[in-house]
DNA sequence: GATGAATGAGATTTCATTCAT
DNA sequence: AATGAATGAAATCTCATTCAT
């Protein structure tokens, strides 16, 4: 069997193991038992088990990233609508990849350098594209985005941090999740209210 | 020395260990060395290192759940200002326990069962006491919530996942972090900004 | 049991067993099974492979000297005793202690840095006293032994480089090996003749 | 490309690689890449790392002592000068060939059996040729070398260990290292002076 | 109440070796 | 003649845990 090919096998066994186990719990010979091969031949391709994790990261990351500029598609619609197809294509990207979407925020977030290090990468991508998107909508909308510029950065951030609470939710087994569409409205919903708001002048002081 | 003394001593170790290293590279060793007693007696109090991790999260959840509780005072004031003087106690708590809040929100939430399970619970208490507020806070605008019931939750939901996404970035190091303050007067915005959209029926919907 | 007991054990362990098998040959297993000991409480005590090793040097290579020394016994006799006293030591302690004395000369010498340095340093402080010593006879034979200063130091080279092949000889397996005292006397008339002709002008040379 | 030629450089890689990184830290796979073959050949023409190490010893070995029989030229000469020649054609073989003489010196003899019996044949060879040469020498100076048969061998003995110590000194970095030259001239003048005074019954005795 | 001494079990990693082509 | 792919076995080292005192 080709190298290229085995060494998706043993990724996606890793990442399997290392999103049920944690990094820390997931022993190597799991990971090669998982994936069909000898531990031996895992090393011999990854080298170790950082690198294997890191392997993983870079994979599932680049995964995500791709997914959701994929659903983006720019230039066809309106920046309202590219936001609201980006967070569809998360929510449906880690709802179909659980596995890798727990790797990169559950495992690889809390197990400190050099892994935290890649996520901060691929997260300041992708908050850098949803603030581009929401001073475009904003822009639409017929304000002025530079007025706010700190401040959109910052509903930005909670965007993100948001979603990625959500995403935890609606992947949780469990009746009262909801559903990948439901988590983007709920998502657009607050980005919408809080753009303008924002953008009106309107903001909630301790005083009111 | 007292137990009750040295018990916590030894648990203000495992905190800071556990935060540091995280919960599988974390030693009984070290722990014991930082607490500045002998390994057996770890385990005499403690029994084990599941135990040990357990009672860390059980103290550190308790003591969020209070610091939060006892920001609201509740009765004294509008629901909102309850809203506005919890995030700023969750905020204050978080920044002034870092380890604490690292083991909760870094650590017990990714060892998997049995941990996660008593953060599920924790959150669900503050979940539940965010949506109170918010629903009061919607009753004193003058709107039903019952309207609204599930979108309230989801609304709750969003606002307690931003505010933990916040309190990671708040407490990070670097300049351009906000501060407690900054950060819970940003979700106060998008909290109040959401229940007006809410009640006033204005979703955003892709055909927009 | 106490810890410096024990320590001894293992290294008497450790020096059998490295004799024996080579350095690399031998397993951290097998010391521990030799000295009684499980092999946690090896790497607790001595940390590592190479530090264990290094440990076995720095004791045989001190009873080794210290026997030299010891047997040499200055003051009281002529240098040329105390050369004669200090070989017999010599081949005395190696012929008791084959074991230590293959690690310094087989083992540690070959298995390059950092353990080819210790055996350097154990080697000059002999080769250094040996000069001395021939030095001294020199002069108590009525020679100046400034006037041959680099060949006496070379003569002290090849006399301890003997005296280590010798060793290596008398200590082998087999009825034609020297007795410890044969083999200091043969050295002797080594150095003796050599330390005349040298004193003497005579030296051989290719025309001869 | 011709198998014996290849079979060639698989050894001069070997040689190279148990020299540099000692018998057991060598590794198949390097030596490989050293010789630019494939693992699996280095198998097909040498069969196991123990058979390679074998054929290492036993080229080198052969090297040497056609080296020294080489340089010795019989009958042309006094047996003095033959001696004198082959001591050095020793030191001019190994200064030309360190890492075979590091593989014979430090490696072979120090790996146990049963490399450590290939070395002592051939050293047995060495010492039975440098006896033959010092009784033909000392019957050349008109004594009779039957009067004391053992002493010459002792003296073959002390000389061949002698040379090998200073081989290694020779061949050290660092600048007082003696030239081959003087290392021969150095082991001439002992074996000279110690045959001398063996035939003429001057031994020096602890009593002196 | 407290600890020095000790270990069973299991982690990652490496290596000599072989097979299928 | 030659190799990419693969592995069984064993190495070093760590850790949670327990006894005897």
């Amino acid at each position: 069997m080709p190298r290229a090919v085995r060494e998706q096998q043993m990724l996606d066994a890793a990442v399997e193991t290392f999103a049920q186990r944690g990094y820390g719990a997931a022993s190597m010979d799991e990971i090669a038992v998982v994936a069909g091969v000898s531990k031996p031949l895992v090393y011999l391709y990854l080298n170790s088990k950082e690198e294997l994790f890191s392997a993983c990261i870079r994979r599932e990351a680049e995964a995500l990233v791709a997914a959701v500029r994929g659903a983006v598609e720019p230039g066809a619609r309106s920046a309202a609508q590219q936001l609201w197809c980006g967070l569809r294509g998360f929510f449906a990207h880690t709802a179909a990849n659980p596995d890798g979407w727990a790797v990169l925020n559950n495992q690889a977030r809390t197990q400190g350098e050099p892994f935290a290090r890649e996520i901060a990468v691929m997260r300041e991508e992708i908050i850098e594209l949803v603030t581009r998107l929401i001073a475009a909508a904003s822009r639409e909308a017929g304000y002025d985005p530079e007025l706010a510029g700190r401040e959109v950065a910052g509903l930005a951030h909670a965007l993100v941090g948001a979603a990625e609470s959500l995403a935890g939710w609606a992947n949780a087994p469990g009746g009262d999740s909801p559903t990948s569409k439901e988590a983007a409205a709920t998502l657009m919903n607050f980005a919408w209210a809080g753009l303008e708001n924002l953008m009106n002048g309107r903001h909630w002081s301790p005083a009111l």
